[in-house]
DNA sequence: CAAAAGGTTTAACACAGGTCAAGGTGATCG
DNA sequence: CGATCACCTTGACCTGTGTTAAACCTTTTG
């Protein structure tokens, strides 16, 4: 599947192909492919050579790591629109750090990264934006650290949802889960098992209505704030 | 204090500084700052308005996250001759995301970002080793999250260890700890009393001998494969 | 040098969340 | 339309690690 389905529009909407111009658009959309996922279809496995980035159209990608005793650690979970392993070109070795697969069907953009590096070469403004892409990533990595070694598995999650909600609601909203929840437990750290449970305590508890992979927040200011501190009364 | 007493040479060791020529060297020297720090004292504070990045000297600094509750994380022990902090210019908001402090007494040097940001402008190759330099911050970050979420404490323990290991030791090897236990074991998300538990494990099964700060391990390939497995003789 | 302060170790206990096992529900398929 | 499969839930149990408390250094300090 060539690129010449690809417009131009379509790039210059994402932050990191902004400063792009017509020359420089054409020459990454010259060596640009378009490839077609199937639900669970590889991208590309973990220390595998990096001669690409990517940027999803549609579908949803899930970054992982593996541990040699099976288990996995959904690390991100990227939707259409986004780029990721754009940052790779840069690290020694240049290989995926992590692996990708899609949840569902996706179509994917694949750019060469030669051709990207030739680019920030003739461009310091490109080279900018791509420093402050990848200092998003480092700062979304360390507020997951934050998250793994300061909260708690409830105050993880109660975090996402919040974070879920679009801008501009007021006093509650309805998230829709945008992956199978044993997938959104990984991405938070938290087995199926406790992440089901969780689900039930916040609706005990009056925090949420769950249903399906529809929830509803009754309270956006009470929710991370009463969930804050797991235990407010102990002492009493 | 001025920086009068900066010596390029030493700044030129430095990877990213690495691709300077003498005019952009000496620009980047004329808004530099020595900072000495005695003990505890901060460098700056999460949240603070960033408008300087810094090269370690002399000393250990200590950048970690705080939660509500007063409870601290280490995020990263900085040793003489790293640059910390050099990608927050690129960060929106341009706020540090840690506090740093000193573990003991630094030498600091601070450089301008304003000042940083007009050389890289002028300068794609000095773009490109900070690129790399914050693609291994990317790297780091990831492994801290595998090890978080893939790993015990233990196996994060020995995995620090053997990272201390210098390079070219054939079986065992003698680690001296940077830093005060309750810091290596807050870097590594564990409890002073549970590393004071697995240290006593690792010494009773024979695979360390731990003495004050030094820690020797007596055979480098076992370490790591035998400790790798939790329970292995668990179903016998 | 006694006292204070900071770091480390030990032991007893507590608990969040992992593990195991079983059952439910809904979708897909031959 | 029964069977299979994937996902989710529930309950019982287990364990790694946090917590609490106390004792033990070692270093600093008045």
């Amino acid at each position: 599947m060539n690129a010449s389905k690809i417009l131009p529009g379509e790039l210059r909407r994402h932050p990191l192909f902004g400063g792009l111009d017509d020359a420089q658009l054409a020459q990454l959309l010259e060596t640009a492919r378009i490839i077609h996922l199937d639900e669970g279809q590889h991208l590309f496995q973990c220390q595998q050579q990096a001669s690409q980035f990517f940027m999803l159209r549609s579908g949803t990608i899930r970054l992982y790591l593996s541990a040699p005793d099976g288990s996995e650690k959904v690390i991100h979970l990227i939707t259409a629109g986004e780029t990721f392993a754009e940052a790779i070109t840069f690290m020694e070795g240049q290989v995926y750090p992590v692996n990708a697969s899609a949840l569902d069907a996706c179509e994917v953009l694949a750019f060469s990264n030669q051709t990207f590096r030739a680019i920030l070469r003739e461009s310091t403004d490109t080279c900018f934006r791509l420093m402050a892409d990848m200092s998003t990533w480092l700062k979304r990595q360390l507020a997951d650290i934050d998250a793994l070694t300061l909260q708690n598995a409830t105050l993880r999650f109660t975090n996402y949802l919040l974070h879920q909600v679009p801008t501009g609601a007021e006093h509650e909203a309805t998230i829709k889960l945008g992956a199978p929840k044993h997938v959104i437990a990984s991405r938070l750290s938290i087995q199926p098992e406790s992440f089901s449970r969780i689900l039930r305590n916040l609706q005990r508890e009056g925090h949420i209505i769950a249903e399906g992979n529809l929830i509803h927040i009754k309270d956006l200011d009470t929710l991370g704030q009463t969930v804050a501190q797991p235990h407010p009364f102990k002492n009493l």
